[in-house]
DNA sequence: GTCTATAGCGGGATAGAC
DNA sequence: GTCTATCCCGCTATAGAC
């Protein structure tokens, strides 16, 4: 650790992710054509120039941002939908939701608010991930109509509804709030339950 | 209509609002900080000088555009809480913020994600507008509740819920979809009134 | 890999003529 | 009330030194 006080030097290893924790953060607190490369850059202690070792330009670095977290997303999900019947695999996937999303709350905020921001290509790109990520949870409520436990007027819908009832809880959850994840994963689940049920 | 022909001249009376029709569209579009006043005066006709006749500066253009929505939203949702039991009114409720929102997409839209580029203090105004709303819904659930037609693990919870996933039409509906508006309603009645019915 | 410096452009807002 | 012209500033991205 001879150059910790160094101002200049090869820092490739940590800077990428540092840009990447940056432009996150500023981002979703101000919207991505409101942050400049020069704040990403003061952010994270370099100067603006030296961000594009990192990415080629400005939309580059919004579209990996919303690209990972959708991968992860998928990723997990995948994971998370445990064989079962419908009411046990609608209740796992309910609670990973909730269990994803709490606390990454930057990421979901900028990948469901900057879709405008993406140029045609990559937004294509990007919705094709959301839209994987509803069939995630139509498969369960078509599965459960089937079961004759579920009952709903339109599948693709409802997917939706509950997919945006249940992200919104990023909207006003705080970590050092009245509810910790468990309760909420009960208020919920309770709603989600008897929504579909038959 | 003598001068439907000249380039200049006096035109308060129609200007004013084509000025803020074109900025809600513009801004639904691209987001506050990606349009220009530039762009808002081509949209309109004018040049980016005369938009300054009609709002001191480009916040408070954004600022009345969401108050605006707001105090309709709210005087609306007041008109349509009518008398009955908590179910009636629940279901009152349900119809009239689908009603309101879908004709509105572009209000919605800017209403709800150009929170961010509000100045501190406008924001509180429209924060205290949306909790009014809010609160709305509550009482008709704290009532049904009372009158034990409702169960729900937490009102406010519940309430914040609701609103996420009726919100959440403007997310995918298009006029000239598959469903009109009195079958989204049906089916978003269906899901409001099993989720909390005790 | 980071720096300094800058090219080239577009932004919000204002001044003064008409 | 709208226009033209402009001030002053900040933006993305690049060039070349170290």
């Amino acid at each position: 650790m001879a150059d910790m006080a160094r101002k200049q030097g090869s820092h490739s290893d940590i800077t990428g992710p540092r840009v990447r924790d940056a432009a996150l953060r500023l981002i979703a607190r101000h919207g991505y054509a409101a942050v400049s490369m020069r704040q990403i850059a003061a952010e994270v202690g370099v100067q603006a120039g030296a961000l594009y070792n990192y990415t080629p330009d400005k939309q580059s670095l919004l579209f990996d941002l919303m690209q990972g977290h959708m991968q992860e997303l998928l990723a997990a999900s995948r994971s998370a939908d445990l064989a079962g019947d419908a009411l046990a695999r609608l209740a796992g996937f309910t609670r990973f939701h909730i269990a994803f999303h709490l606390p990454r709350p930057d990421q979901v905020f900028v990948s469901y608010m900057e879709l405008r921001n993406l140029s045609d290509a990559n937004f294509a790109v990007i919705e094709g991930m959301r839209r994987a990520y509803e069939d995630v949870l139509e498969d369960i409520l078509r599965d459960g109509e089937a079961e004759g436990v579920f009952a709903m007027a339109d599948t693709r819908v409802t997917t939706r509804a509950l997919i945006a009832m249940l992200t919104g809880v990023s909207n006003w959850y705080r970590p050092d709030g009245q509810f910790d994840t468990e309760t909420i994963t009960t208020i919920y689940w309770d709603l989600v339950r008897k929504s579909v049920t038959a």
